[in-house]
DNA sequence: ATGAACAGACCAACGGTCTGTTTGTAGGAG
DNA sequence: CTCCTACAAACAGACCGTTGGTCTGTTCAT
């Protein structure tokens, strides 16, 4: 074939294709020959739109994190809720979207998956914790609904344990091992003013994704 | 060469070669090419003591790991310390020593470097915690020193916090940061009667880390 | 005599490069 | 506005060095 019309077309099908097989297999499983195949396209092809294999990792983790941004920034910029609600707000929204469902129920625990575990680390630390969950934690420490000097710590020690620890599609988890995680975490953070960020609702919809990414 | 009087010797040299360059390179940057020059010896010798090189990284994180269990088992096992001074000494012990500098000051920061990062997490959630840091919290639930009803859980996280996010390999961390960590972090533990983890000693060490991850 | 401990040629597959081909499109002439 | 042309975007696929891994020896301690 020769020049396209519509090459963001290809540029979608060929990151499409490679989160999937990326999440499905891993990276280093994942090989260039497998994208080819499933994408139908060249060799040529998908190194006109993309400098390396690595590449293609990188971009699709962007995707994967503006797609998230888009959710946070929705909550963050919320004229209605106070600081400690927002907090709230986020916990419901980020786990209940059968969004994480369809994309992580067929992955490998992230334990399993060292090149996304990595790279969902450095998304707290750079720009989840930074850009979305510390200025809420600001609001609430002006309207009084949280107590800290160090917002910033405090938002990035939130994130890691509830994304990375609690967390269910990380590590194989019992529901019981999940209630017990989240018992401390409630107890982690109350001294700051933090509170029920995860009600029955959550725990259920976690206790529902260890159930999926048993298999 | 034939056949060798001390095989063992060999296969120290590989995984002191392997542990060196997985560290200075990272996994997927240090060959097999990069060993076998490094040690002197043939693919046939690597491959002959090991099945593939997925089994010398294994290898060589389970020997760093068991250097560590030693230290820890040490502490576990002592007899004249109630469990919150157990805490105590495992931070010291584990901190201090410039063991942690020699082997990190040249590695490039633990995000940079998945499979580690995946695996020292995997240690933590299935030997450090379970087998070190919960016996310590039981006992200190029995001599009164710690209060808590999920004590595999509490030293999950509290592991998790220390060892990943505290850390200064693990990212380009300043002092300012790492003394606002250090400050959550103490925050974050004492509803459960676990305090002064981290004293000014133990942070100039981690400062001092943080200096040396620099480069 | 046997097999553990190597040595090193060999191999398929991998990520990445390079050259070649098709074709949409911008720019100028009429 | 239309036609032509130059050009570069959008591929296709042969090719390449390196990689992890195998296989067939060879040597020598037991």
């Amino acid at each position: 074939m020769g020049r396209n019309k519509y090459p963001e077309e290809t540029v979608q099908k060929i990151l499409d294709t490679a989160e999937r097989l990326f999440i499905e297999k891993g990276y280093d499983r994942a090989s260039l020959q497998d994208i080819i195949q499933e994408t139908g396209l060249s060799k040529g092809a998908i190194y006109h739109h993309f400098s390396s294999k690595e590449d293609i990792f990188y971009s699709v983790c962007d995707r994967i994190g503006q797609r998230n941004a888009a959710i946070l920034r929705k909550v963050r910029d919320d004229e209605t809720l106070n600081g400690l609600e927002k907090l709230r707000r986020i916990f419901k929204v980020s786990l209940q979207p059968e969004r994480q469902a369809k994309i992580f129920c067929m992955m490998p625990y992230l334990l399993d998956n060292a090149k996304f575990l990595a790279t969902e680390m450095r998304s707290i630390f750079q720009e989840v914790a930074p850009d979305f969950i510390e200025p809420i934690i600001r609001q609430g420490i002006a309207d009084g609904s949280i107590h800290t000097d160090h917002p910033r710590e405090l938002a990035e020690a939130m994130m890691l344990l509830s994304d990375i620890w609690i967390n269910p599609i990380v590590r194989p988890t019992t529901p019981e091992e999940l209630s017990a995680r989240c018992a401390i975490y409630d107890q982690l953070f109350r001294s700051f003013g933090i509170s029920d960020l995860i009600d029955q609702e959550i725990k259920d919809t976690l206790i529902g994704y260890g159930e999926l990414a048993r298999h």
